[in-house]
DNA sequence: ATTTAGACCTGTCAGC
DNA sequence: TGCTGACAGGTCTAAA
């Protein structure tokens, strides 16, 4: 679901929300949501480990613990935090009920007062508190029972997404094959100059490989190529110097202003609970298609791009021809 | 060696 | 109203 910038909201709003709390227990609810090691082992150490940090490492959110450990998720699609305020009740009748009903959509949540409507604290989003319907379905993967009350849940209706624990010394395994950070200062177009050279598929897919820029997403990726002016479809060793140098600065720019927006671009949150939201507002090209340009007017169009829908103006973004 | 299609999952929406 | 297919912010891997 989320790109680089969602992400690090995400991650600015667990550093001020959880760092500093002690995790009691850890609820399993969908076993191949814990990637690494296993299920019972990451419930067995993390219990009882104080979170002293939240960072971000490409679109993986990371917690720190206590004793040199480190969690770290990834959210794919459609994973997101929820934070529970303490005296939710978690019901789990549904497991003998109505076993695949469960495997689907997890526990349902009781909320502290005997009213159907409550208040859930939302942790990626940029409102905090959003009234939501208990009776919503949550499809919660796993729950980080704090000790103080509270409940870190990490939901995602997919179950694409992946919850890992490592020691800090197995940082660079955990991370191996993770590219450059953008807004990094060794990213620069130098860096980019090399790393494009060598490869012949499409700058769409260059731009969206991790193993070069690590946390560009199929949004950012349309947005900075039109912000350069380059198709997507151009190989990624055919641009000029030029041509480099614009998408250099529009991969930061673009990233940067979705940081700005709260990172706010697009998210599973608003049309969950039925926010109306201003997620397009700031979009140039990326679910744009039909509209005219905001640049020449021509229509945006769409096309697939390694499986990927990709997002263009025809007459800004020129395949052939100077 | 690359490229691509398929897996992994579920919800929503457009069209018939 | 109901069914079908396309599509969704991601990434890995088997097959071509």
């Amino acid at each position: 679901m989320p790109e680089m910038p969602e992400v690090e909201y995400t991650v600015r709003q667990l550093r001020s929300s959880v760092v500093g709390a002690t995790i009691d227990e850890v609820m399993v609810f969908w076993e191949r949501t814990i990637g690494h090691p296993d299920a019972a082992t990451f419930r067995a150490e993390t219990a009882g480990r104080h979170i002293t940090g939240a960072r971000r490492r490409g679109k993986f959110s990371l917690l720190d613990l206590s004793g040199d450990l480190f969690i770290a998720i990834h959210r794919r699609m459609t994973g997101n935090f929820f934070l529970l305020t303490p005296g939710w009740h978690i019901d789990t009748q549904l497991r003998e009920e109505d076993p695949a009903a469960w495997s689907t959509k997890g526990p349902s949540f009781i909320p502290p007062h005997q009213s159907d409507e409550t208040i859930l604290q939302a942790v990626s989003l940029q409102v905090l508190v959003e009234p939501v319907l208990a009776t919503k379905t949550a499809y919660c993967r796993v729950c980080f029972n704090l000790v103080d009350g509270r409940r870190l849940l990490f939901t995602d209706p997919r179950k694409f997404g992946r919850i890992e624990l490592w020691s800090r010394q197995q940082e660079a395994e955990a991370f191996k094959g993770l590219g450059l950070e953008p807004l990094s200062e060794n990213f620069t177009v130098a860096f980019l100059t090399e790393m494009l050279a060598t490869r012949k598929p499409s700058i769409k897919q260059a731009l969206l490989a991790q193993d070069i820029i690590a946390g560009i997403g199929n949004i950012y990726a349309d947005e900075a190529l039109f912000y350069a002016g380059i198709h997507p479809l151009r190989r990624a060793d055919s641009l000029t110097p030029a041509e480099i140098h614009s998408l250099h600065e529009g991969i930061v720019v673009v990233l940067t202003t979705g940081i700005e927006h709260g990172g706010t671009s697009f998210n599973d949150y608003r049309d969950m609970w039925g926010e109306a939201g201003d997620n397009y507002s700031h979009m140039h090209v990326y679910q744009q298609h039909g509209q005219p340009c905001g640049r020449c007017g021509t229509h945006i169009e769409r096309i697939l791009v390694a499986q990927r829908s990709t997002h263009f103006c025809p007459a800004c973004q020129r395949l052939t021809g100077e």
